[in-house]
DNA sequence: CCTTATAGTTCAACTATAGAACTATTCTAG
DNA sequence: CTAGAATAGTTCTATAGTTGAACTATAAGG
Protein backbone atom coordinates (compact mmCIF):
# COMPACT_ATOMS: atom_id res chain seq x y z
CA UNK A 1 0.00 0.00 0.00
CA UNK A 2 1.45 3.12 -0.85
CA UNK A 3 1.56 5.95 1.25
CA UNK A 4 -0.92 8.38 0.25
CA UNK A 5 -3.76 5.37 0.18
CA UNK A 6 -2.26 4.62 3.32
CA UNK A 7 -2.91 8.23 4.94
CA UNK A 8 -6.35 8.10 3.06
CA UNK A 9 -7.46 5.11 4.86
CA UNK A 10 -5.91 6.39 8.12
CA UNK A 11 -8.02 9.22 7.99
CA UNK A 12 -11.35 7.86 7.15
CA UNK A 13 -10.55 4.76 9.62
CA UNK A 14 -10.35 7.66 12.88
CA UNK A 15 -13.37 9.22 11.20
CA UNK A 16 -15.67 5.95 10.87
CA UNK A 17 -14.17 4.23 14.38
CA UNK A 18 -15.13 7.35 15.95
CA UNK A 19 -18.72 7.79 14.66
CA UNK A 20 -19.10 3.52 15.14
CA UNK A 21 -17.79 3.10 18.80
CA UNK A 22 -19.98 6.60 19.78
CA UNK A 23 -23.08 5.43 18.54
CA UNK A 24 -22.92 1.57 18.96
CA UNK A 25 -21.93 2.60 22.47
CA UNK A 26 -25.14 4.51 23.22
CA UNK A 27 -27.62 1.86 21.33
CA UNK A 28 -26.05 -0.41 24.00
CA UNK A 29 -26.67 2.11 26.77
CA UNK A 30 -29.82 2.12 25.90
CA UNK A 31 -30.38 -1.38 25.69
CA UNK A 32 -29.41 -1.80 29.34
CA UNK A 33 -31.70 -2.37 32.29
CA UNK A 34 -31.95 -0.43 34.57
CA UNK A 35 -29.60 -1.93 37.06
CA UNK A 36 -27.18 -2.99 34.48
CA UNK A 37 -23.91 -0.89 32.75
CA UNK A 38 -22.35 -1.96 29.56
CA UNK A 39 -19.49 -2.81 31.14
CA UNK A 40 -20.93 -4.90 33.66
CA UNK A 41 -22.91 -6.68 30.94
CA UNK A 42 -19.25 -7.22 28.64
CA UNK A 43 -18.29 -8.70 32.15
CA UNK A 44 -21.04 -11.00 32.82
CA UNK A 45 -20.87 -11.94 28.93
CA UNK A 46 -17.43 -12.93 29.10
CA UNK A 47 -17.56 -15.30 31.97
CA UNK A 48 -20.34 -16.40 30.34
CA UNK A 49 -18.17 -17.72 27.40
CA UNK A 50 -15.10 -18.55 29.76
CA UNK A 51 -16.57 -20.46 32.93
CA UNK A 52 -14.01 -19.97 35.96
CA UNK A 53 -12.17 -17.20 34.50
CA UNK A 54 -10.42 -15.38 36.85
CA UNK A 55 -10.08 -11.31 37.99
CA UNK A 56 -6.38 -11.05 36.06
CA UNK A 57 -7.70 -13.01 33.36
CA UNK A 58 -10.13 -10.18 32.99
CA UNK A 59 -8.02 -7.41 33.31
CA UNK A 60 -5.75 -8.73 30.41
CA UNK A 61 -9.04 -9.30 28.05
CA UNK A 62 -10.50 -5.51 29.48
CA UNK A 63 -7.26 -4.09 29.08
CA UNK A 64 -7.59 -2.41 32.53
CA UNK A 65 -6.13 -2.82 35.65
CA UNK A 66 -6.99 -5.76 38.47
CA UNK A 67 -8.56 -2.92 40.71
CA UNK A 68 -10.91 -1.98 38.25
CA UNK A 69 -12.09 -5.43 37.62
CA UNK A 70 -12.86 -6.02 41.52
CA UNK A 71 -15.03 -3.11 41.66
CA UNK A 72 -16.94 -4.03 38.95
CA UNK A 73 -16.73 -8.01 40.22
CA UNK A 74 -18.00 -6.32 43.67
CA UNK A 75 -21.12 -4.46 42.09
CA UNK A 76 -22.20 -7.54 40.50
CA UNK A 77 -21.86 -9.79 43.13
CA UNK A 78 -23.69 -7.21 45.17
CA UNK A 79 -26.49 -7.50 42.55
CA UNK A 80 -26.40 -11.45 42.72
CA UNK A 81 -24.79 -12.03 39.48
CA UNK A 82 -21.66 -13.80 39.59
CA UNK A 83 -20.16 -15.79 42.67
CA UNK A 84 -16.46 -15.66 43.76
CA UNK A 85 -15.25 -19.31 44.14
CA UNK A 86 -12.26 -19.77 45.76
CA UNK A 87 -9.90 -22.31 43.91
CA UNK A 88 -9.01 -25.27 45.57
CA UNK A 89 -5.60 -25.85 43.54
CA UNK A 90 -4.07 -22.14 44.18
CA UNK A 91 -5.88 -20.46 47.03
CA UNK A 92 -4.71 -17.01 46.02
CA UNK A 93 -6.84 -17.75 42.99
CA UNK A 94 -10.33 -16.66 42.68
CA UNK A 95 -12.60 -18.00 39.94
CA UNK A 96 -15.78 -16.09 39.01
CA UNK A 97 -18.88 -18.15 37.97
CA UNK A 98 -22.19 -16.59 36.97
CA UNK A 99 -25.27 -17.46 39.03
CA UNK A 100 -28.23 -18.63 37.41
CA UNK A 101 -29.62 -14.92 37.30
CA UNK A 102 -26.63 -14.01 35.91
CA UNK A 103 -26.86 -16.57 33.75
CA UNK A 104 -30.08 -16.22 32.28
CA UNK A 105 -29.39 -12.01 32.30
CA UNK A 106 -26.66 -12.73 30.19
CA UNK A 107 -28.24 -14.60 27.67
CA UNK A 108 -31.16 -12.12 27.14
CA UNK A 109 -28.79 -9.33 26.55
CA UNK A 110 -26.47 -11.41 24.31
CA UNK A 111 -29.75 -12.15 22.24
CA UNK A 112 -30.80 -8.66 22.12
CA UNK A 113 -27.51 -7.31 21.25
CA UNK A 114 -27.05 -9.68 18.61
CA UNK A 115 -30.39 -8.32 17.00
CA UNK A 116 -28.77 -4.78 17.43
CA UNK A 117 -25.77 -5.81 15.67
CA UNK A 118 -27.90 -7.86 13.29
CA UNK A 119 -30.09 -4.72 12.08
CA UNK A 120 -26.58 -3.17 11.35
CA UNK A 121 -24.93 -5.31 9.31
CA UNK A 122 -28.13 -6.79 7.12
CA UNK A 123 -27.58 -4.35 4.93
CA UNK A 124 -24.20 -5.79 3.23
CA UNK A 125 -24.81 -8.62 0.88
CA UNK A 126 -23.00 -11.76 2.03
CA UNK A 127 -19.94 -11.73 -0.18
CA UNK A 128 -19.06 -8.36 1.11
CA UNK A 129 -19.95 -9.08 4.71
CA UNK A 130 -17.02 -11.85 4.27
CA UNK A 131 -14.62 -9.57 3.09
CA UNK A 132 -15.47 -7.22 5.75
CA UNK A 133 -15.15 -9.44 8.89
CA UNK A 134 -11.88 -11.29 7.51
CA UNK A 135 -10.42 -7.65 7.69
CA UNK A 136 -11.51 -6.51 10.97
CA UNK A 137 -10.62 -10.13 12.08
CA UNK A 138 -7.19 -9.04 11.05
CA UNK A 139 -7.16 -6.22 12.81
CA UNK A 140 -7.63 -7.72 16.48
CA UNK A 141 -5.23 -10.09 15.53
CA UNK A 142 -2.55 -7.18 14.95
CA UNK A 143 -3.92 -5.55 17.84
CA UNK A 144 -3.25 -8.90 20.15
CA UNK A 145 0.15 -9.10 19.09
CA UNK A 146 1.27 -5.72 20.01
CA UNK A 147 1.88 -4.74 23.80
CA UNK A 148 -1.64 -3.03 24.12
CA UNK A 149 -1.95 -2.77 28.47
CA UNK A 150 0.98 -5.07 28.82
CA UNK A 151 2.84 -3.98 32.10
CA UNK A 152 6.36 -5.47 30.75
CA UNK A 153 6.91 -2.77 28.13
CA UNK A 154 10.30 -4.00 25.88
CA UNK A 155 12.45 -1.00 26.99
CA UNK B 1 -27.25 -12.30 3.02
CA UNK B 2 -28.91 -15.86 4.55
CA UNK B 3 -29.57 -16.35 8.02
CA UNK B 4 -26.58 -18.51 9.23
CA UNK B 5 -24.43 -15.92 7.14
CA UNK B 6 -25.78 -13.13 9.65
CA UNK B 7 -25.36 -15.15 12.68
CA UNK B 8 -21.90 -15.77 11.98
CA UNK B 9 -20.50 -12.73 11.20
CA UNK B 10 -22.50 -11.26 14.32
CA UNK B 11 -20.55 -13.56 16.55
CA UNK B 12 -17.42 -12.51 14.77
CA UNK B 13 -18.34 -8.94 14.58
CA UNK B 14 -18.87 -8.85 18.30
CA UNK B 15 -15.40 -10.48 19.17
CA UNK B 16 -13.52 -8.89 16.79
CA UNK B 17 -15.18 -5.38 18.13
CA UNK B 18 -14.37 -5.87 21.44
CA UNK B 19 -10.71 -7.01 20.92
CA UNK B 20 -10.35 -3.54 18.80
CA UNK B 21 -12.32 -1.57 21.18
CA UNK B 22 -10.02 -2.04 24.18
CA UNK B 23 -6.96 -2.83 22.60
CA UNK B 24 -6.71 0.45 20.81
CA UNK B 25 -7.98 2.48 23.66
CA UNK B 26 -5.63 1.25 25.76
CA UNK B 27 -2.54 2.20 23.12
CA UNK B 28 -4.56 5.90 23.16
CA UNK B 29 -4.88 5.59 26.19
CA UNK B 30 -0.71 5.14 26.72
CA UNK B 31 0.09 7.61 24.09
CA UNK B 32 -1.39 10.35 25.62
CA UNK B 33 0.22 12.91 27.35
CA UNK B 34 0.12 13.01 31.49
CA UNK B 35 -2.15 15.84 31.31
CA UNK B 36 -4.60 14.94 29.17
CA UNK B 37 -7.19 11.74 28.47
CA UNK B 38 -8.14 10.40 25.82
CA UNK B 39 -11.58 11.83 25.77
CA UNK B 40 -10.07 15.54 26.23
CA UNK B 41 -7.88 14.23 23.10
CA UNK B 42 -11.19 13.58 21.00
CA UNK B 43 -12.65 16.69 21.87
CA UNK B 44 -9.94 19.07 21.23
CA UNK B 45 -9.39 17.32 17.73
CA UNK B 46 -13.27 17.72 17.09
CA UNK B 47 -12.88 21.23 18.27
CA UNK B 48 -9.67 21.21 16.06
CA UNK B 49 -12.09 19.99 12.89
CA UNK B 50 -15.26 21.89 13.59
CA UNK B 51 -14.15 25.44 14.20
CA UNK B 52 -16.57 27.34 16.49
CA UNK B 53 -18.50 24.08 17.83
CA UNK B 54 -20.69 24.08 20.53
CA UNK B 55 -21.78 21.94 23.75
CA UNK B 56 -24.49 21.17 22.27
CA UNK B 57 -23.14 20.49 18.97
CA UNK B 58 -20.50 18.04 20.98
CA UNK B 59 -23.12 16.22 23.18
CA UNK B 60 -24.81 15.50 19.56
CA UNK B 61 -21.47 13.77 18.58
CA UNK B 62 -20.33 12.13 21.57
CA UNK B 63 -23.40 10.96 21.83
CA UNK B 64 -23.76 11.97 25.30
CA UNK B 65 -25.62 14.62 28.11
CA UNK B 66 -24.77 17.92 27.74
CA UNK B 67 -23.57 17.91 30.95
CA UNK B 68 -21.08 15.57 30.40
CA UNK B 69 -20.06 17.84 28.13
CA UNK B 70 -19.71 21.02 30.36
CA UNK B 71 -17.46 18.83 32.52
CA UNK B 72 -15.50 18.11 30.27
CA UNK B 73 -14.96 21.64 28.45
CA UNK B 74 -14.46 23.11 31.87
CA UNK B 75 -11.34 21.08 32.59
CA UNK B 76 -10.17 21.98 29.59
CA UNK B 77 -10.37 25.37 29.80
CA UNK B 78 -8.53 24.98 33.19
CA UNK B 79 -6.16 23.53 31.35
CA UNK B 80 -5.88 26.18 28.99
CA UNK B 81 -6.52 24.12 25.62
CA UNK B 82 -9.79 25.78 24.71
CA UNK B 83 -11.60 29.20 25.61
CA UNK B 84 -15.37 29.65 25.26
CA UNK B 85 -16.69 32.43 23.18
CA UNK B 86 -19.58 34.06 23.23
CA UNK B 87 -21.46 33.61 19.87
CA UNK B 88 -23.09 37.53 19.08
CA UNK B 89 -25.77 36.44 17.08
CA UNK B 90 -27.34 34.02 20.08
CA UNK B 91 -26.73 34.89 23.25
CA UNK B 92 -27.55 31.33 24.34
CA UNK B 93 -24.69 30.17 22.38
CA UNK B 94 -21.06 29.66 23.72
CA UNK B 95 -19.30 28.87 20.64
CA UNK B 96 -15.64 26.92 21.62
CA UNK B 97 -12.54 27.88 20.46
CA UNK B 98 -8.92 26.12 20.51
CA UNK B 99 -5.93 28.41 22.08
CA UNK B 100 -2.62 27.98 20.29
CA UNK B 101 -1.11 26.15 23.07
CA UNK B 102 -4.73 23.36 22.16
CA UNK B 103 -4.17 23.54 18.33
CA UNK B 104 -0.17 23.20 19.28
CA UNK B 105 -1.26 19.74 21.40
CA UNK B 106 -4.16 18.59 19.45
CA UNK B 107 -2.33 18.59 15.99
CA UNK B 108 0.89 16.08 17.97
CA UNK B 109 -0.88 13.70 19.50
CA UNK B 110 -3.15 13.45 15.95
CA UNK B 111 0.15 12.78 14.45
CA UNK B 112 0.80 10.53 16.42
CA UNK B 113 -2.18 8.98 16.57
CA UNK B 114 -2.24 8.46 13.04
CA UNK B 115 1.06 6.83 12.92
CA UNK B 116 -0.75 4.36 15.63
CA UNK B 117 -3.86 3.48 13.45
CA UNK B 118 -0.98 3.23 10.59
CA UNK B 119 0.97 0.55 12.33
CA UNK B 120 -2.33 -1.20 12.68
CA UNK B 121 -3.36 -1.62 8.73
CA UNK B 122 -0.53 -1.16 6.72
CA UNK B 123 -0.31 -4.89 6.75
CA UNK B 124 -3.14 -5.07 4.14
CA UNK B 125 -2.75 -4.36 0.92
CA UNK B 126 -4.56 -1.50 -0.85
CA UNK B 127 -7.82 -3.42 -2.33
CA UNK B 128 -8.13 -5.00 0.62
CA UNK B 129 -7.97 -1.73 2.71
CA UNK B 130 -10.18 0.03 0.02
CA UNK B 131 -12.71 -2.26 0.43
CA UNK B 132 -12.67 -2.61 3.78
CA UNK B 133 -12.81 0.96 4.56
CA UNK B 134 -15.89 1.11 2.96
CA UNK B 135 -17.87 -1.26 4.44
CA UNK B 136 -17.03 0.38 7.78
CA UNK B 137 -18.26 3.79 6.57
CA UNK B 138 -21.22 2.23 5.62
CA UNK B 139 -21.60 0.71 8.54
CA UNK B 140 -20.78 4.37 10.27
CA UNK B 141 -23.46 5.66 8.09
CA UNK B 142 -26.06 2.87 8.97
CA UNK B 143 -25.97 4.14 12.81
CA UNK B 144 -25.81 7.83 11.84
CA UNK B 145 -28.76 6.90 10.28
CA UNK B 146 -30.23 4.91 13.32
CA UNK B 147 -31.70 6.86 16.41
CA UNK B 148 -28.77 6.55 18.84
CA UNK B 149 -28.76 8.76 21.92
CA UNK B 150 -31.45 11.04 20.11
CA UNK B 151 -33.80 12.40 23.00
CA UNK B 152 -36.95 12.50 20.99
CA UNK B 153 -36.88 8.30 20.20
CA UNK B 154 -40.24 7.53 17.54
CA UNK B 155 -42.23 5.82 20.70
C1' DC C 1 -46.94 39.75 26.41
C1' DC C 2 -46.82 35.00 27.92
C1' DT C 3 -45.67 30.60 26.87
C1' DT C 4 -42.65 27.41 25.11
C1' DA C 5 -38.32 25.98 23.35
C1' DT C 6 -33.37 26.11 23.35
C1' DA C 7 -28.31 26.61 25.18
C1' DG C 8 -25.74 26.00 28.67
C1' DT C 9 -24.57 25.32 33.76
C1' DT C 10 -24.83 23.35 38.40
C1' DC C 11 -25.40 19.72 41.54
C1' DA C 12 -25.74 15.06 43.54
C1' DA C 13 -25.08 10.41 42.78
C1' DC C 14 -22.90 6.79 40.55
C1' DT C 15 -19.44 3.94 37.61
C1' DA C 16 -14.98 3.21 35.82
C1' DT C 17 -10.31 3.90 36.19
C1' DA C 18 -5.33 4.28 37.92
C1' DG C 19 -1.87 3.58 41.14
C1' DA C 20 0.03 2.67 45.46
C1' DA C 21 -0.05 0.02 49.59
C1' DC C 22 -1.46 -4.10 51.45
C1' DT C 23 -2.50 -9.43 52.55
C1' DA C 24 -2.11 -13.95 51.44
C1' DT C 25 -0.35 -17.36 48.94
C1' DT C 26 3.08 -19.83 45.82
C1' DC C 27 7.43 -20.31 43.63
C1' DT C 28 12.38 -20.45 43.50
C1' DA C 29 17.17 -20.32 44.41
C1' DG C 30 20.53 -20.96 47.65
C1' DC D 1 14.17 -26.03 54.26
C1' DT D 2 13.81 -21.22 54.24
C1' DA D 3 14.33 -16.30 52.69
C1' DG D 4 13.17 -13.52 49.13
C1' DA D 5 10.76 -12.83 44.83
C1' DA D 6 6.68 -13.31 42.28
C1' DT D 7 1.69 -13.67 41.81
C1' DA D 8 -3.54 -13.04 42.87
C1' DG D 9 -6.51 -10.31 44.66
C1' DT D 10 -8.28 -6.40 47.69
C1' DT D 11 -8.46 -1.79 49.71
C1' DC D 12 -8.06 3.02 49.49
C1' DT D 13 -7.71 7.59 47.50
C1' DA D 14 -8.24 10.53 43.83
C1' DT D 15 -9.95 11.69 39.38
C1' DA D 16 -12.82 11.47 35.00
C1' DG D 17 -16.97 10.67 32.75
C1' DT D 18 -21.76 9.96 32.98
C1' DT D 19 -26.86 10.77 34.02
C1' DG D 20 -30.81 13.30 35.27
C1' DA D 21 -33.07 16.87 37.45
C1' DA D 22 -33.27 21.63 38.58
C1' DC D 23 -31.79 25.95 37.24
C1' DT D 24 -30.64 30.60 34.46
C1' DA D 25 -30.71 33.11 30.49
C1' DT D 26 -32.07 33.96 26.01
C1' DA D 27 -34.90 33.42 21.81
C1' DA D 28 -39.04 32.44 19.15
C1' DG D 29 -43.87 32.41 18.33
C1' DG D 30 -48.52 32.34 19.41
Amino acid sequence: MDKSTLINIIRRYEQAHFTIERRLNALFRDMMPEELTVDQFLTIRYIRHNARTTSSELADAFCVGKSSITAIITRLVDKGLIARVPAPEDRRVICLTLTSEGERLSETLEEKMQELIGDCIRHFDAEEGRQFIETYEKLAQVLLQSPAGEENGSS
